[in-house]
DNA sequence: CGTTATGTTGACCTCCTTCAAAGGCTGTGG
DNA sequence: CCACAGCCTTTGAAGGAGGTCAACATAACG
């Protein structure tokens, strides 16, 4: 995982009011003025592809925020499997839990490379008591965590396994940053809580029938309409 | 649903100084004289089994925290069924989405006969602002909601039905409030991502291995060290 | 005492897992 | 440049787990 403080621009902490995706993430309240006085010790990090960015159970010192890229907030089964808890995207907040606990719940990986801030635990726990456009996005994520992973369980863990695997292939393509973005069959398999082989059938009998192109770029994409049809049941 | 006011000890509001499980739920960070100088217009209130407390996607005007009882979350699914997302007991908070948005995100509803108290929006946002300790208590709860939605997803979404519903069944005996409290078969179905038939002959085939046994006074005794072995795998 | 809701059980069939093998893609070293 | 290893995907075959539909039992209730 690397420092993006070689870049001039970002010497030796993020300049968060020329992020081009401040709009999004955790500090979108703060004026320029605010930001620019904070002083704050925050890193602009890229995470490559399969990267981690923290364990399950460590101690918990920073909240992540996604600027772009995909990850995956992952925990490990007792029988030795894994499930996916969660996707994670542009302006989507990893490791909240660090403000009201000691450790991660989660294994955070870069299922593309990405590019996320990472913010001190006390930071933020100052920022929330001080500034309270920054404690009311702060509410915000707290709320969207719960609403992802109310999706995971109604959209990606109910019913059959083509219409989960029909609804992530829907969540994937709505997805502003990478559309279309195919992770790999033990992912999904780990999404849907179904195996890897039934995964590849899937997709393989969704190609057949048309539901999936993949393009001359290698890029894959989904027949979205037809997709839903398949997701309602 | 009942609200508790005829008692002269609930006169128009809840005493929360007297309240005996304060130590759980939101306000157990405030002094009594905080809380008899508030004023506050929150309401204790009784939900017999089966009452609903509020309906998904409507406006929502009130939190509530959970006195005694046992809750669930459910929403409704595009093909008819629906799936419980969440089970609520003491000292959880249902319908904290109200604080960030403006409807609610599903459908809450009395498992069991449970006293809850309701909170406007309008005072639990301002005591949020005013008060650090209810803050505090606020995140605590909001992540609570992520950790125990984490949960139905691991938990109760994954691996084999007879798996789920062991974890299941050792989550409710966790319950201090109501030791083995055993939902309907349906209810079984709908946390688990299965069906009333699979859930009801898991819960027999449990029962003749010895693993449940309903004692004289109807309740429902289990072998948590046998389900914790099921519960592995 | 019938009525209704809920739990149980059976039969059948579909879907998914499991185990195994073969194909394809990529990077590496000869 | 080719061969080979390693990884991922795909596909096959077989068996098991769970869904579906239906019948029946049981308990609660008017």
């Amino acid at each position: 995982m690397k420092p993006n403080c070689t870049n001039p621009e970002w010497v030796g902490r993020s300049k968060c009011a020329v992020c081009e995706v401040r709009h999004f993430v955790l500090f979108s309240g703060m004026s320029s003025h605010e930001l620019d006085s904070a002083l704050l010790p925050i890193d602009n990090l890229h995470a490559a592809q399969h990267a981690v960015l923290y364990e399950e159970n460590t101690a918990a010192p920073s909240v992540y925020t996604v600027r772009s890229g995909l990850i995956k907030l992952k925990v490990d089964l007792p029988n030795g499997g894994q499930r996916i808890v969660r996707l994670l995207r542009q302006g989507d907040v990893a490791g909240i839990e660090t403000l009201v606990g000691e450790r991660y719940h989660h294994t955070a990986i870069a299922m593309q490379d990405t590019d996320v801030c990472r913010i001190p635990r006390e930071v933020l726990l100052r920022l929330d008591q001080t500034n309270p456009s920054i404690h009311q996005a702060l509410l915000q994520r707290w709320q969207r965590s719960v609403d992802q992973a109310d999706h995971t369980i109604v959209a990606l863990s109910t019913g059959s396994a083509e219409g989960r695997m029909a609804r992530l292939l829907i969540m994937l393509g709505r997805s502003g940053d990478h559309p279309g973005f195919m992770p790999c069959r033990e992912d999904m398999g780990a999404l849907l809580g179904i195996t890897t082989e039934t995964a590849s059938r899937i997709i393989a009998a969704f190609k057949r029938r048309g539901l999936i192109h993949t393009d001359r770029e290698n890029e894959t994409v989904c027949d979205l309409s037809g997709l839903a049809l398949l997701a309602r049941k």
